[in-house]
DNA sequence: CTGTCCATGTAAGGCGTTACATGATTGT
DNA sequence: ACAATCATGTAACGCCTTACATGGACAG
């Protein structure tokens, strides 16, 4: 449980509300785990329930109450534990691929149509990516020795390098079919 | 429910029981889609109950029943009808990249460990797929018409890409770590 | 005689999604 | 006047995993 972990990390930054909690993941991890928000709320009572948070409800006159969630130690010890295990190598599931596995019972055009639509969807996630990139390329500049910036932006560099790997793949993969040459690359 | 997919995509090739199924599985699309055997069973049921696919008990003196399932004609359609269909881009979850992103909460010493161990993973399952991959090269060349193969192999091109690409970010990762200079890359 | 393969499933639980529900404040 | 933002949750369902259960055949 991994969604967990990514909680403590951070509420280990700064206490936060669900709400404030939801945005962060939006805001930053959304390209390796994207979470939504019941799934967030449901997770802090879980942490609460185990000492790996605590909760101070804030009452505002006029406004609903909030809920801050900060760390306690036994949660910062378990996160630390928890970053520091090697973990099994993840499952991947892309239904993507069912479908150009099992490619040979359409015909190339409607064939070529799919992989037109996931080359544009790529191109746009790619395109967000280095943007996203671009920006925070700047703010290292002006803080080249944060280790925390760092590591953190650099799970963009992961997702620009792979999937820009796979466009490649899928551009090459669209020339081939089109031209019927069913000739494997060589790596 | 893209496993009901892959699995009329399988039986599409031929009529198979479970147990055959839960193989073909761990053969070809477990680098993209593994699936367990509880898993199989329960869509078999649930496949046959939408009359996608139909079930025949061969008795077998001596030994328990076999069920072997085939495709109907409206399990072929809805098939290639899914096969046409362009998905929405896939949302991807990788608990590594947040043991990263927040890796600043560790020492140089265990992130290594943590980064190390994941390297070694990448290039098994590179290794793994590179030899796969060669066994088809050759298949290929002895029927290099075969639309149906060359779809096939070509799945595994988008794990040998994607995975390279990651294992060179790895590589680096690990390097700038080490070195203490926290450049980031140009795209 | 022990383990692996063939072949079938059930049970329980965890993780995640979608939809629903409430209600005040702030911006257009 | 209406939509978006802030802020909290519940309910129901679906998919996947892990463990459990059965039992014959065959190989070392």
């Amino acid at each position: 449980m991994s969604l967990k972990y990514a909680i403590l990390g951070f509420l280990s930054h700064q206490p936060m509300t669900g709400y404030e909690l939801k945005k962060a993941f939006d805001r930053s991890i959304r390209h390796f785990w994207p979470a939504n928000q019941s799934q967030i709320y449901r997770t802090l009572a879980d942490l609460t329930g185990d000492g790996l948070v605590d909760m101070e409800v804030i009452e505002r006159e006029e406004r609903l109450d909030m809920k801050v969630y900060h760390v306690t130690p036994a949660g910062r010890e378990e996160l630390v534990r928890w970053l520091s295990t090697p973990l099994p190598i993840q499952d991947y599931r892309e239904p993507f691929l069912i479908q150009v596995y099992f490619g040979n019972q359409i015909p190339d055009e409607k064939l070529i149509a799919v992989l037109e639509h996931e080359r544009n969807e790529l191109e746009g996630l790619l395109a967000l990516y280095k943007s996203l990139y671009g920006r925070y390329q700047q703010q290292l500049k002006s803080q080249p020795d944060s280790r925390a910036l760092f590591l953190s932006v650099s799970t963009l560099e992961y997702g620009i390098a792979s999937n820009q790997a796979a466009l490649e793949w899928l551009k090459s993969l669209i020339e081939r079919v089109q031209s019927g040459e069913y000739r494997l690359k060589d790596f």
